[in-house]
DNA sequence: TACATTATGACACACGCTGCCATGTTGACA
DNA sequence: TGTCAACATGGCAGCGTGTGTCATAATGTA
Protein backbone atom coordinates (compact mmCIF):
# COMPACT_ATOMS: atom_id res chain seq x y z
CA UNK A 1 0.00 0.00 0.00
CA UNK A 2 0.96 3.21 -1.17
CA UNK A 3 -0.93 5.13 2.45
CA UNK A 4 2.40 4.19 4.39
CA UNK A 5 4.66 6.39 2.29
CA UNK A 6 1.72 8.96 2.24
CA UNK A 7 0.66 9.38 5.74
CA UNK A 8 4.29 9.24 6.77
CA UNK A 9 3.65 7.36 10.31
CA UNK A 10 0.01 6.44 11.22
CA UNK A 11 1.73 6.58 14.68
CA UNK A 12 -1.69 4.21 15.67
CA UNK A 13 -1.24 0.94 13.43
CA UNK A 14 1.35 -1.14 14.69
CA UNK A 15 4.65 -0.81 12.30
CA UNK A 16 6.96 -3.44 13.35
CA UNK A 17 10.28 -2.92 11.79
CA UNK A 18 10.98 0.49 13.88
CA UNK A 19 12.67 0.90 16.20
CA UNK A 20 12.36 2.27 19.20
CA UNK A 21 13.74 5.53 18.54
CA UNK A 22 12.04 6.00 15.64
CA UNK A 23 8.57 5.47 17.15
CA UNK A 24 9.65 7.59 20.07
CA UNK A 25 9.96 10.25 17.38
CA UNK A 26 7.21 10.27 15.72
CA UNK A 27 5.32 9.88 18.79
CA UNK A 28 7.13 13.44 19.91
CA UNK A 29 6.32 14.87 16.48
CA UNK A 30 2.58 13.94 16.72
CA UNK A 31 2.30 15.66 20.40
CA UNK A 32 4.07 18.80 19.55
CA UNK A 33 1.64 19.50 15.81
CA UNK A 34 -1.33 18.14 18.10
CA UNK A 35 -0.50 20.54 20.76
CA UNK A 36 0.58 23.68 18.37
CA UNK A 37 -2.87 22.97 16.45
CA UNK A 38 -4.84 23.65 19.64
CA UNK A 39 -3.69 26.16 21.08
CA UNK A 40 -3.42 27.87 17.30
CA UNK A 41 -7.55 27.28 17.45
CA UNK A 42 -7.65 28.59 20.69
CA UNK A 43 -5.53 31.81 20.13
CA UNK A 44 -4.19 32.65 16.97
CA UNK A 45 -0.98 31.56 15.25
CA UNK A 46 -0.10 34.85 16.11
CA UNK A 47 -0.33 35.18 19.41
CA UNK A 48 0.92 31.64 20.51
CA UNK A 49 4.86 31.91 21.01
CA UNK A 50 6.76 28.67 19.71
CA UNK A 51 7.99 28.73 23.90
CA UNK A 52 4.23 28.43 24.94
CA UNK A 53 3.75 25.14 22.45
CA UNK A 54 7.08 23.90 23.78
CA UNK A 55 6.23 23.86 26.77
CA UNK A 56 2.60 22.84 26.57
CA UNK A 57 4.07 19.99 24.68
CA UNK A 58 6.63 19.21 27.75
CA UNK A 59 9.59 19.72 25.22
CA UNK A 60 12.11 22.70 25.46
CA UNK A 61 12.23 25.83 22.65
CA UNK A 62 15.40 24.02 21.26
CA UNK A 63 13.86 20.57 20.57
CA UNK A 64 10.67 21.96 19.07
CA UNK A 65 13.00 23.57 16.32
CA UNK A 66 14.22 20.24 15.82
CA UNK A 67 10.89 18.90 14.69
CA UNK A 68 9.15 21.82 13.14
CA UNK A 69 11.28 24.70 11.23
CA UNK A 70 8.27 27.39 11.83
CA UNK A 71 5.55 27.09 14.10
CA UNK A 72 3.52 27.02 10.94
CA UNK A 73 4.95 23.92 10.27
CA UNK A 74 3.79 22.12 13.46
CA UNK A 75 0.17 22.94 12.48
CA UNK A 76 0.29 21.69 8.44
CA UNK A 77 1.19 18.07 9.25
CA UNK A 78 -2.54 16.35 7.99
CA UNK A 79 -2.21 19.46 5.20
CA UNK A 80 0.94 18.12 3.45
CA UNK A 81 -0.64 14.59 3.83
CA UNK A 82 -3.24 15.63 1.46
CA UNK A 83 -0.69 17.34 -0.84
CA UNK A 84 1.53 14.19 -0.46
CA UNK A 85 -1.84 11.95 -1.87
CA UNK A 86 -2.90 14.67 -3.99
CA UNK A 87 0.30 13.87 -6.46
CA UNK A 88 0.83 10.23 -5.78
CA UNK A 89 -0.53 9.32 -8.97
CA UNK A 90 1.12 11.80 -10.77
CA UNK A 91 3.71 9.54 -12.62
CA UNK A 92 0.54 7.56 -14.21
CA UNK A 93 -0.38 10.65 -16.39
CA UNK A 94 -2.28 9.60 -19.10
CA UNK A 95 -0.48 11.25 -21.58
CA UNK A 96 -3.41 9.80 -24.67
CA UNK A 97 -5.50 12.56 -23.07
CA UNK A 98 -4.93 16.66 -22.69
CA UNK A 99 -2.60 17.98 -20.12
CA UNK A 100 -5.72 19.34 -18.38
CA UNK A 101 -7.74 16.62 -18.33
CA UNK A 102 -4.73 14.10 -17.48
CA UNK A 103 -4.06 16.24 -14.66
CA UNK A 104 -7.93 16.43 -13.33
CA UNK A 105 -8.35 12.50 -13.55
CA UNK A 106 -4.67 12.03 -11.93
CA UNK A 107 -6.18 14.31 -8.72
CA UNK A 108 -9.91 12.77 -9.10
CA UNK A 109 -8.06 9.44 -8.82
CA UNK A 110 -6.03 10.36 -5.58
CA UNK A 111 -8.56 11.61 -3.55
CA UNK A 112 -10.82 8.55 -3.34
CA UNK A 113 -9.21 8.45 -0.75
CA UNK A 114 -10.95 11.08 0.92
CA UNK A 115 -14.45 9.54 0.19
CA UNK A 116 -15.15 8.93 3.35
CA UNK A 117 -15.96 12.48 5.50
CA UNK A 118 -16.00 11.09 8.70
CA UNK A 119 -12.88 8.84 8.23
CA UNK A 120 -9.80 10.18 10.05
CA UNK A 121 -7.94 11.71 7.63
CA UNK A 122 -11.09 13.58 6.55
CA UNK A 123 -11.40 14.87 9.88
CA UNK A 124 -8.08 15.93 10.49
CA UNK A 125 -8.07 17.76 6.99
CA UNK A 126 -11.10 19.82 7.67
CA UNK A 127 -9.81 21.03 11.34
CA UNK A 128 -6.20 22.45 10.05
CA UNK A 129 -8.21 23.51 6.90
CA UNK A 130 -10.84 25.18 9.01
CA UNK A 131 -8.02 26.86 10.73
CA UNK A 132 -6.11 27.70 7.36
CA UNK A 133 -8.73 29.28 6.61
CA UNK A 134 -8.51 32.08 9.13
CA UNK A 135 -5.15 32.09 9.46
CA UNK A 136 -3.51 34.36 6.81
CA UNK A 137 0.06 33.28 8.72
CA UNK A 138 -1.29 29.36 7.40
CA UNK A 139 -2.40 30.44 4.27
CA UNK A 140 0.68 31.84 3.36
CA UNK A 141 3.12 28.88 4.04
CA UNK A 142 0.90 27.06 1.82
CA UNK A 143 0.94 29.58 -1.05
CA UNK A 144 4.22 29.14 -0.83
CA UNK A 145 4.63 25.12 -1.12
CA UNK A 146 2.13 25.90 -3.82
CA UNK A 147 4.69 27.89 -5.88
CA UNK A 148 6.98 25.28 -5.66
CA UNK A 149 4.39 22.00 -6.03
CA UNK A 150 3.34 24.00 -9.24
CA UNK A 151 6.87 23.97 -10.87
CA UNK A 152 6.92 20.26 -9.94
CA UNK A 153 3.93 19.78 -11.70
CA UNK A 154 4.89 21.92 -15.02
CA UNK A 155 8.24 20.14 -14.93
CA UNK A 156 6.45 16.74 -14.80
CA UNK A 157 3.78 17.53 -17.50
CA UNK A 158 6.59 19.06 -19.62
CA UNK A 159 8.33 16.06 -20.42
CA UNK A 160 5.05 13.68 -20.83
CA UNK A 161 3.07 16.53 -23.43
CA UNK A 162 4.34 18.23 -26.32
CA UNK A 163 2.73 21.71 -25.55
CA UNK A 164 3.50 24.88 -25.86
CA UNK A 165 4.88 26.91 -22.56
CA UNK A 166 2.19 28.57 -22.05
CA UNK A 167 -0.30 25.68 -22.71
CA UNK A 168 1.27 23.66 -20.26
CA UNK A 169 0.97 26.45 -17.68
CA UNK A 170 -2.46 26.82 -18.09
CA UNK A 171 -3.31 23.48 -17.50
CA UNK A 172 -1.31 22.91 -14.73
CA UNK A 173 -2.44 26.57 -12.67
CA UNK A 174 -5.94 25.54 -14.24
CA UNK A 175 -5.99 22.43 -13.00
CA UNK A 176 -4.74 22.91 -9.29
CA UNK A 177 -7.20 26.03 -9.15
CA UNK A 178 -9.77 24.00 -9.60
CA UNK A 179 -8.81 21.40 -6.80
CA UNK A 180 -8.44 24.31 -4.76
CA UNK A 181 -11.79 25.86 -5.10
CA UNK A 182 -13.29 22.58 -4.46
CA UNK A 183 -11.21 21.80 -1.00
CA UNK A 184 -12.34 25.26 0.11
CA UNK A 185 -16.28 24.71 -1.03
CA UNK A 186 -15.66 21.10 0.84
CA UNK A 187 -14.57 23.16 4.09
CA UNK A 188 -17.22 25.44 3.83
CA UNK A 189 -20.13 23.20 3.06
CA UNK A 190 -19.02 20.38 6.17
CA UNK A 191 -19.79 23.06 8.71
CA UNK A 192 -23.49 22.76 7.55
CA UNK A 193 -23.28 19.23 5.67
CA UNK A 194 -21.50 16.60 7.49
CA UNK A 195 -21.73 14.58 4.77
CA UNK A 196 -20.00 17.06 1.88
CA UNK A 197 -17.92 15.00 -0.09
CA UNK A 198 -14.62 16.04 -1.56
CA UNK A 199 -14.36 13.96 -4.29
CA UNK A 200 -17.76 14.60 -5.10
CA UNK A 201 -17.54 18.38 -4.92
CA UNK A 202 -14.30 18.19 -6.62
CA UNK A 203 -16.12 16.67 -9.76
CA UNK A 204 -18.87 18.85 -10.03
CA UNK A 205 -16.43 21.40 -9.46
CA UNK A 206 -14.52 20.10 -13.43
CA UNK A 207 -17.85 20.05 -14.75
CA UNK A 208 -18.35 23.50 -14.25
CA UNK A 209 -15.10 24.66 -14.85
CA UNK A 210 -15.60 23.46 -18.70
CA UNK A 211 -18.59 25.33 -19.14
CA UNK B 1 -5.75 60.62 -15.17
CA UNK B 2 -6.08 57.24 -12.69
CA UNK B 3 -2.23 56.88 -13.36
CA UNK B 4 -1.55 59.18 -10.33
CA UNK B 5 -3.70 57.15 -8.16
CA UNK B 6 -2.92 53.68 -9.41
CA UNK B 7 1.28 54.68 -9.72
CA UNK B 8 1.29 56.33 -5.89
CA UNK B 9 3.56 59.44 -6.79
CA UNK B 10 5.93 58.94 -9.82
CA UNK B 11 8.10 61.69 -8.33
CA UNK B 12 9.98 62.02 -11.58
CA UNK B 13 6.74 64.32 -12.90
CA UNK B 14 6.36 67.92 -11.21
CA UNK B 15 3.29 67.02 -8.75
CA UNK B 16 2.25 70.26 -7.78
CA UNK B 17 -0.09 70.66 -4.81
CA UNK B 18 2.12 68.19 -2.94
CA UNK B 19 3.95 69.84 -0.02
CA UNK B 20 7.91 69.87 0.62
CA UNK B 21 7.30 67.13 3.20
CA UNK B 22 5.30 64.49 1.04
CA UNK B 23 7.89 65.10 -1.64
CA UNK B 24 10.68 64.38 0.59
CA UNK B 25 9.18 61.11 2.20
CA UNK B 26 8.10 60.13 -1.02
CA UNK B 27 11.67 60.53 -2.30
CA UNK B 28 12.88 58.18 0.55
CA UNK B 29 10.75 55.96 -0.15
CA UNK B 30 11.60 54.90 -3.90
CA UNK B 31 15.22 55.28 -2.60
CA UNK B 32 14.92 52.60 -0.04
CA UNK B 33 12.99 50.47 -2.02
CA UNK B 34 15.55 51.12 -5.26
CA UNK B 35 18.59 50.18 -2.62
CA UNK B 36 16.66 47.33 -1.41
CA UNK B 37 15.73 46.04 -4.89
CA UNK B 38 19.52 46.16 -5.71
CA UNK B 39 21.01 44.67 -3.14
CA UNK B 40 18.83 41.62 -3.13
CA UNK B 41 19.58 40.98 -6.93
CA UNK B 42 23.56 41.25 -5.91
CA UNK B 43 22.83 39.00 -3.01
CA UNK B 44 19.71 37.21 -2.15
CA UNK B 45 16.86 38.50 0.16
CA UNK B 46 17.58 36.24 2.46
CA UNK B 47 21.26 36.85 3.16
CA UNK B 48 20.61 40.28 2.42
CA UNK B 49 19.64 42.13 6.52
CA UNK B 50 17.48 44.98 6.78
CA UNK B 51 20.49 47.02 8.47
CA UNK B 52 22.30 46.31 5.20
CA UNK B 53 19.84 48.09 3.04
CA UNK B 54 19.19 50.99 5.69
CA UNK B 55 22.90 51.75 5.55
CA UNK B 56 23.32 51.72 2.05
CA UNK B 57 19.81 54.29 1.46
CA UNK B 58 21.59 56.84 4.15
CA UNK B 59 18.55 55.89 6.93
CA UNK B 60 18.61 54.25 10.23
CA UNK B 61 16.73 50.22 10.50
CA UNK B 62 14.46 52.37 12.98
CA UNK B 63 13.52 55.04 10.27
CA UNK B 64 13.42 51.81 7.02
CA UNK B 65 10.63 50.40 9.22
CA UNK B 66 8.42 53.35 9.14
CA UNK B 67 8.51 53.04 5.45
CA UNK B 68 8.14 49.23 5.12
CA UNK B 69 6.68 47.00 7.14
CA UNK B 70 9.44 44.06 5.70
CA UNK B 71 12.32 43.81 3.76
CA UNK B 72 10.52 41.79 1.41
CA UNK B 73 7.87 44.53 1.06
CA UNK B 74 10.73 47.36 -0.29
CA UNK B 75 11.25 45.29 -3.28
CA UNK B 76 7.33 44.94 -4.24
CA UNK B 77 6.62 48.57 -4.88
CA UNK B 78 6.36 48.33 -8.64
CA UNK B 79 4.31 44.99 -8.61
CA UNK B 80 1.57 46.20 -6.05
CA UNK B 81 1.27 49.09 -8.55
CA UNK B 82 0.53 46.52 -11.39
CA UNK B 83 -1.84 44.35 -8.59
CA UNK B 84 -3.82 48.11 -8.82
CA UNK B 85 -4.05 48.41 -12.80
CA UNK B 86 -5.65 45.04 -12.97
CA UNK B 87 -8.03 45.76 -10.03
CA UNK B 88 -8.58 49.62 -11.65
CA UNK B 89 -11.66 48.09 -13.37
CA UNK B 90 -13.54 46.17 -11.38
CA UNK B 91 -16.12 48.74 -10.99
CA UNK B 92 -17.44 48.10 -14.32
CA UNK B 93 -17.80 44.35 -14.17
CA UNK B 94 -20.32 43.53 -17.46
CA UNK B 95 -23.22 42.19 -15.26
CA UNK B 96 -24.57 40.39 -18.84
CA UNK B 97 -21.57 38.48 -19.69
CA UNK B 98 -20.66 35.85 -17.54
CA UNK B 99 -18.39 36.44 -13.90
CA UNK B 100 -14.92 34.69 -16.02
CA UNK B 101 -15.84 35.96 -18.72
CA UNK B 102 -16.46 40.07 -17.04
CA UNK B 103 -13.53 39.35 -15.18
CA UNK B 104 -11.35 38.51 -17.92
CA UNK B 105 -12.47 41.34 -20.20
CA UNK B 106 -12.08 43.84 -17.06
CA UNK B 107 -8.31 42.14 -16.40
CA UNK B 108 -8.14 42.87 -20.25
CA UNK B 109 -8.97 46.13 -20.24
CA UNK B 110 -6.84 47.16 -17.57
CA UNK B 111 -3.33 45.65 -19.18
CA UNK B 112 -3.70 48.12 -21.90
CA UNK B 113 -1.33 50.61 -19.49
CA UNK B 114 1.09 47.72 -19.89
CA UNK B 115 0.78 47.33 -23.83
CA UNK B 116 4.35 49.72 -24.70
CA UNK B 117 7.42 46.71 -23.02
CA UNK B 118 9.39 49.77 -22.99
CA UNK B 119 7.74 52.45 -20.75
CA UNK B 120 9.02 52.78 -17.58
CA UNK B 121 5.98 50.74 -15.43
CA UNK B 122 7.31 47.64 -18.00
CA UNK B 123 10.25 47.77 -17.38
CA UNK B 124 10.25 48.20 -13.43
CA UNK B 125 7.29 45.31 -13.56
CA UNK B 126 9.79 42.92 -15.65
CA UNK B 127 12.78 44.07 -12.96
CA UNK B 128 10.90 42.96 -10.33
CA UNK B 129 9.05 40.17 -10.97
CA UNK B 130 12.54 38.56 -12.35
CA UNK B 131 13.72 38.83 -8.76
CA UNK B 132 9.78 37.33 -7.70
CA UNK B 133 10.94 34.18 -10.20
CA UNK B 134 13.68 33.24 -8.63
CA UNK B 135 13.13 34.54 -4.49
CA UNK B 136 10.76 32.41 -2.46
CA UNK B 137 10.77 34.99 -0.15
CA UNK B 138 8.96 36.96 -2.40
CA UNK B 139 6.72 34.60 -4.34
CA UNK B 140 4.93 33.85 -0.43
CA UNK B 141 4.38 37.74 0.43
CA UNK B 142 2.77 37.58 -3.42
CA UNK B 143 0.77 34.55 -2.31
CA UNK B 144 -0.25 35.70 0.83
CA UNK B 145 -1.31 38.91 -1.04
CA UNK B 146 -3.01 36.79 -3.45
CA UNK B 147 -5.49 34.95 -1.11
CA UNK B 148 -6.37 38.13 0.09
CA UNK B 149 -7.18 39.76 -3.10
CA UNK B 150 -9.07 36.38 -4.57
CA UNK B 151 -11.49 36.82 -1.18
CA UNK B 152 -11.91 40.49 -2.38
CA UNK B 153 -13.01 39.35 -5.95
CA UNK B 154 -15.20 36.94 -4.22
CA UNK B 155 -17.04 39.33 -2.72
CA UNK B 156 -16.99 41.67 -5.33
CA UNK B 157 -18.24 39.21 -8.11
CA UNK B 158 -21.19 37.64 -5.54
CA UNK B 159 -22.44 41.45 -5.28
CA UNK B 160 -22.71 41.45 -9.07
CA UNK B 161 -23.27 38.00 -10.16
CA UNK B 162 -26.29 35.20 -9.00
CA UNK B 163 -24.28 32.11 -8.89
CA UNK B 164 -23.36 29.12 -6.52
CA UNK B 165 -20.65 30.06 -4.38
CA UNK B 166 -18.60 27.48 -6.23
CA UNK B 167 -19.07 29.17 -9.79
CA UNK B 168 -18.17 32.14 -8.55
CA UNK B 169 -15.09 30.78 -6.84
CA UNK B 170 -13.81 28.80 -10.39
CA UNK B 171 -14.68 31.95 -12.27
CA UNK B 172 -12.01 33.99 -9.76
CA UNK B 173 -9.26 31.20 -9.10
CA UNK B 174 -9.30 30.47 -13.08
CA UNK B 175 -9.41 34.09 -13.89
CA UNK B 176 -6.55 35.08 -11.69
CA UNK B 177 -4.83 31.46 -12.71
CA UNK B 178 -4.80 32.48 -16.66
CA UNK B 179 -3.33 36.69 -15.98
CA UNK B 180 -0.82 34.27 -13.80
CA UNK B 181 0.14 31.92 -16.24
CA UNK B 182 0.61 35.26 -18.84
CA UNK B 183 2.54 37.43 -16.52
CA UNK B 184 4.99 34.80 -15.76
CA UNK B 185 5.06 34.10 -19.16
CA UNK B 186 5.99 37.18 -20.39
CA UNK B 187 8.56 37.55 -17.84
CA UNK B 188 10.15 34.37 -19.14
CA UNK B 189 9.48 35.11 -23.01
CA UNK B 190 11.18 38.92 -22.04
CA UNK B 191 14.44 37.69 -21.62
CA UNK B 192 14.91 36.25 -25.28
CA UNK B 193 12.34 39.25 -26.73
CA UNK B 194 12.43 42.49 -25.76
CA UNK B 195 9.13 43.23 -28.05
CA UNK B 196 7.00 40.86 -26.30
CA UNK B 197 3.75 42.42 -25.23
CA UNK B 198 1.68 41.33 -21.85
CA UNK B 199 -2.01 42.06 -23.35
CA UNK B 200 -1.40 39.92 -26.28
CA UNK B 201 -0.05 37.26 -24.38
CA UNK B 202 -2.92 37.29 -21.68
CA UNK B 203 -4.99 37.29 -24.74
CA UNK B 204 -3.81 34.12 -26.44
CA UNK B 205 -3.46 32.88 -22.70
CA UNK B 206 -7.74 33.34 -22.80
CA UNK B 207 -7.99 31.86 -26.13
CA UNK B 208 -5.78 28.52 -24.88
CA UNK B 209 -7.65 28.48 -21.65
CA UNK B 210 -10.68 27.85 -23.43
CA UNK B 211 -9.61 25.34 -25.73
C1' DT C 1 29.65 -4.12 29.95
C1' DA C 2 31.73 -0.82 26.69
C1' DC C 3 31.00 2.12 22.81
C1' DA C 4 28.94 4.75 19.01
C1' DT C 5 24.80 7.01 17.82
C1' DT C 6 21.15 9.89 18.77
C1' DA C 7 17.91 12.92 21.51
C1' DT C 8 17.61 16.59 24.55
C1' DG C 9 18.40 20.89 27.09
C1' DA C 10 20.84 25.10 28.17
C1' DC C 11 23.24 28.92 26.54
C1' DA C 12 24.69 32.44 23.44
C1' DC C 13 23.74 34.98 19.41
C1' DA C 14 21.97 37.03 14.92
C1' DC C 15 18.12 38.99 12.82
C1' DG C 16 13.37 40.89 12.27
C1' DC C 17 10.43 43.93 14.14
C1' DT C 18 8.09 47.29 17.74
C1' DG C 19 7.53 50.73 21.53
C1' DC C 20 9.33 54.63 23.54
C1' DC C 21 11.65 58.87 24.05
C1' DA C 22 14.58 62.62 22.69
C1' DT C 23 15.90 65.63 18.98
C1' DG C 24 15.65 68.15 14.85
C1' DT C 25 12.87 69.85 10.73
C1' DT C 26 8.86 71.66 8.39
C1' DG C 27 4.83 74.29 7.76
C1' DA C 28 1.14 77.32 9.39
C1' DC C 29 -0.35 81.15 11.74
C1' DA C 30 -0.01 85.17 14.66
C1' DT D 1 9.60 87.08 11.66
C1' DG D 2 8.99 84.33 15.70
C1' DT D 3 6.21 80.75 17.92
C1' DC D 4 4.23 76.47 18.11
C1' DA D 5 2.17 72.17 16.53
C1' DA D 6 2.91 68.38 13.49
C1' DC D 7 5.96 65.43 11.66
C1' DA D 8 10.44 62.88 10.55
C1' DT D 9 14.36 60.71 12.33
C1' DG D 10 17.65 58.17 15.28
C1' DG D 11 18.92 55.54 19.29
C1' DC D 12 17.89 52.17 22.56
C1' DA D 13 15.70 48.59 24.95
C1' DG D 14 13.02 44.53 24.38
C1' DC D 15 10.38 40.48 22.44
C1' DG D 16 10.04 36.54 19.31
C1' DT D 17 12.02 33.55 15.77
C1' DG D 18 15.52 30.67 14.45
C1' DT D 19 20.51 28.53 14.61
C1' DG D 20 25.16 26.93 16.29
C1' DT D 21 27.44 24.78 19.98
C1' DC D 22 28.43 22.11 23.86
C1' DA D 23 27.40 19.04 27.69
C1' DT D 24 24.56 15.28 29.17
C1' DA D 25 21.55 11.47 29.09
C1' DA D 26 19.15 7.74 26.66
C1' DT D 27 19.32 4.05 23.22
C1' DG D 28 20.98 0.31 20.22
C1' DT D 29 24.88 -2.69 19.28
C1' DA D 30 29.06 -5.41 19.75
Amino acid sequence: MTRLEVFPVPSDLPVGPLGLRERRREQTNVEISETALTLFERKSVEATTVGEIAQAAGVSQRTFFRYFATKEEAALRDHWAFEAVVASRLDQLDSALSPRLALETSFADALVMYADSSSTPCRRLLRVNRLIKKEPALRAVLARESVRRTSVLVDVVSTRFDCSDLQIRLAVDVSVAVLRAALETWVDRSSTDETASLPEIYSSARGLARA
